[in-house]
DNA sequence: ACAAAAGTGTTTTCTATACACCCATGG
DNA sequence: CCATGGGTGTATAGAAAACACTTTTGT
């Protein structure tokens, strides 16, 4: 057998949503190859870390983001993929609260920033491919998971959920059969509390409930929008 | 940066059907570590060939097995999951055709078998795991994927196609409902050939069309169960 | 008082489910 | 002629979709 010299990346592809768009979280590439091109943050696992604890890492020294919400997405190998030798790289996708909005370039990147989905730069590597996959995985799991939530502030009034799954999904949303489906599944929590957006009626607030959710979910009964 | 020495293998959770019920395809490995023991079949991928190709040359150096549907699983990491040193996996899940089932431990392997996934041996490494995630994934994709028909010969009578769903789902099937839901997702042509088996009144033939799915799908039009 | 967003029920349509008898063949 | 598995339709119940007016606040 030829002898391996295979090295090991992780790329987390961070969701975030504001003001009524999908954005996600880029980094400008501070060295060669691509250097001062955008890419996805990540980098190299160290020898006794986690492929988790390396997307956090890599996350936090890159973007000093705190990451709400991370799932494994895709594994990308290809033998071609990085122009300095055989990389396999385990792609993440993660999402945060619009708090996390406020971000700085650390150390080991030259610039960091939040870009509309639906305007992309140009990308390093085989990120766009990645990028491609993951805004797929977030489409079609928002409908069957409730990780819509890990979006929103935990707070939230119903209009902003509602706006969210109108944009993920990009259809419009019936206000009164969305408001019912969601309140019949049983997770969201009523607070007492209301906050207005200028003008307009006061909403009520909601919060979702995990551990109403997680107890269903054990029943058998399935989040499905 | 601690310099990375890590390998990469990929590992392959291989499913068949047979008479009613799900098999899997598990190795007798031939080397230490774990030599003796059963293990999900899989390698070393080499400098120069992609993850799939690793995964297919590793399926038949080892159990000469020709597979019908692959698709990648999940990635396992974890530092100490393989006491040679850091090895990362990324598993696969296949599917292959009842005529598979002759297979033949080759030049890699002391033994290969299929194995009823409810009478499974013990596992080397973290293959438990692996094989759990990949059952899920199994029962969980076929409900909106049609992932089953890769499982049956090329031409099947509908009984074999609903004692596979109700084997899958573990439940029983509405024999009429089943077969109205099916036909309507018109994905199946009927053959004019008919089989039987022994007793019985002989079963019309039917093949799933791939390319009418995947016109179906890029209208929009859902596979669903 | 008006503009702006929040909140709320009922009717209709479609889809899912439950259910039982006849048919074709082999022995 | 009987045992075995194959093939088919209808009625009911439940879920999804369509649809518009009233309420609360800020200006």
């Amino acid at each position: 057998m030829e002898t391996q010299s295979v090295r090991i990346t992780v790329d987390a592809v961070v969701f975030g949503y504001e003001n009524g768009h999908i954005s996600v979280l880029l980094i400008k590439r501070k060295y060669e190859p691509f250097k001062d091109k955008w890419a996805i943050p990540g980098g190299f696992v160290l020898n006794n870390e986690s492929l988790e604890e390396a997307v956090e890492r890599e996350l936090q020294e890159e973007t000093g983001i705190k990451i709400n919400y991370l799932e494994q997405l895709y594994t990308f190998g290809e033998p071609t993929r990085d122009p300095r030798g055989r990389v396999v790289s385990i792609a993440y996708f993660g999402l945060v609260r619009p708090n996390a909005f406020k971000i700085y370039a650390s150390t080991d990147a030259a610039d960091v920033q939040w870009f509309n989905i639906d305007e992309l730069p140009e990308l390093s590597f085989d990120h766009k491919e990645i990028l491609e996959i993951a805004i797929q995985r977030l489409q079609g799991k928002i409908t069957y998971e409730p990780i819509g939530f890990e979006l929103l502030d935990k707070k939230f009034p119903f209009s902003d959920l509602e706006r969210l799954y109108s944009t993920l999904l990009s259809r419009d949303i019936d206000r009164r059969n969305f408001r019912k489906k969601i309140i019949n599944l049983n997770v969201l929590d009523e607070l007492d509390e209301k906050v207005s957006k200028g003008s307009g009626r006061p909403a009520n607030l909601f919060q979702f409930n995990q551990k109403r959710y997680f107890q269903h979910k054990t029943e058998g009964i399935i989040f499905e929008i």
